[in-house]
DNA sequence: GCGCTTGCTTTTGTGTACACTTTGTGCACA
DNA sequence: TGTGCACAAAGTGTACACAAAAGCAAGCGC
């Protein structure tokens, strides 16, 4: 069975809208996006209804598709819900996961690792979105699988600028995010609950801070002035 | 602005499902639902796709849509991850709901009522549903919301039959669960999470074994046999 | 100079024809 | 009687044309 050109749009849009290629608020054309994709309006606005349906698009009635926004609001509500969604589903996975789910998840691994030593960011952050949407996979629970599917559309843009390393401690950190990835598929395969709930959080707690700069820049430093000008010290 | 026959189609579609008027798993025929909304095939798609979107119908291609199922296994699933979502957009609620939200609140539980007062089930049952929906606008978190809307498609669903009361016992239950809608109004309003938690399990605990009864119909009596048949007593 | 209206352009929404896929039925043949 | 194939019927997928709405800009009055 071939893939459709159908298909391929969707996934198409979806990894550009992930590794924001296509920029959040960013306007989408239908003329345009048919036309590059070689098919007529009428299944690309399918596509682009099922892209809403998933959250990676915003449709407005006679204003045509947006990507998805990612707020500064949102980022608060993002980095309240996803610990607790994403040690749920952990924990279900443990209890659930198949051995051939078990590959699967670490064949992902492998291309994460990969695309982390190569510095290719973008590649890192999908094979990163991969790795926990199999995740979700092994927790069989549609429900909460809508709710992680949202998580992972911010999670995979915000931790592109995660991946982006630029020091040394950068470096270690994507090192140590990397090692808590082994050690949660060892505590899945040994269907150990609590310990990849104990593990997300902890993956959370590193990647918080990190990621947070994302949408919020370093404060300048508040000593400026006092160093050099006594008189507009606080 | 008038409301289209588009919109008018999604939200009579949405109503039937929840209220089995159009039963779990059925075939949606596109030509003969274009034809009775008055609107073309091509809209109905779109209203289709959007369903899909939300978890209300499942599209197979070359094969048309069919109403999300309910079986068994799903209910499992439902039973268990319901009372944890539940809780946490209560808790949230609690935290975030504005007065307008809580007046809403107000508004549907008097429906809701009303509904049950009249003996009218598939009022009662979709005033629930709105009245847990409002719960979710108040918690404001758009993750936790994809989760619950998908909850509520099932829980709809089943909550018909926990509205179709036969016996004293199942009126003094669904009264409870009155009551404690009524709790959680007061609890929201009063911005208290624990004690909105607390209720919000304790709506769930009321509600499941009645529930599960629609799915797992009351098993034969076991000693049928070794009273009339000693021989083939167990 | 400013704001409003009006007509033009661009873009989205809908209807319809037609192509393709699936499924059911009848017939030939073993 | 059972199996396989061909054809017919029904239903879904795609393309395109036209209708409707929104955005834009020039012209007009104040």
């Amino acid at each position: 069975m071939q893939k459709s050109s159908k298909d391929h749009c969707f996934e198409d849009l979806k990894r550009r809208i992930l590794t924001t290629d296509l920029p959040p608020g960013g306007d989408l054309d239908e003329a345009t996006l048919s036309a590059l994709y070689g098919i007529s309006r009428t299944p690309l606005r399918e596509v682009l209804q099922r892209l809403a349906g998933e959250g990676f698009v915003r449709l407005e009635t006679n204003r045509g598709a947006k990507v998805a926004s990612m707020n500064l609001i949102a980022m608060r509500t993002f980095f309240q819900t996803a610990p607790m969604v994403y040690a749920n589903i952990g924990r279900l996975a443990a209890e659930n996961r198949t051995t051939e789910q078990i590959e699967d998840l670490t064949a992902t691994q492998r291309d994460l690792t990969a695309a982390i030593r190569r510095g290719d960011v973008t590649a890192a952050a999908l094979s990163n979105h991969a790795f926990h949407h199999v995740i979700g996979q092994m927790a069989h629970n549609p429900y909460l699988m809508a709710c992680l599917e949202r998580l992972l559309i911010d999670h995979t843009r915000l931790s592109q600028t995660f991946y982006r390393a630029t020091g040394a401690e950068d470096q270690a950190r994507i090192g140590t995010a990397a090692s808590q990835h082994d050690a949660l598929i060892a505590a899945i395969s040994a269907a150990e609950p609590d310990r990849v709930i104990a593990l997300t959080l902890q993956h959370w707690d590193l990647s918080r801070d990190r990621m947070e700069r994302f949408v919020r820049p370093d404060p300048l430093p508040v000593d400026v002035i006092s160093q050099k000008d006594p008189h507009h010290a606080l």
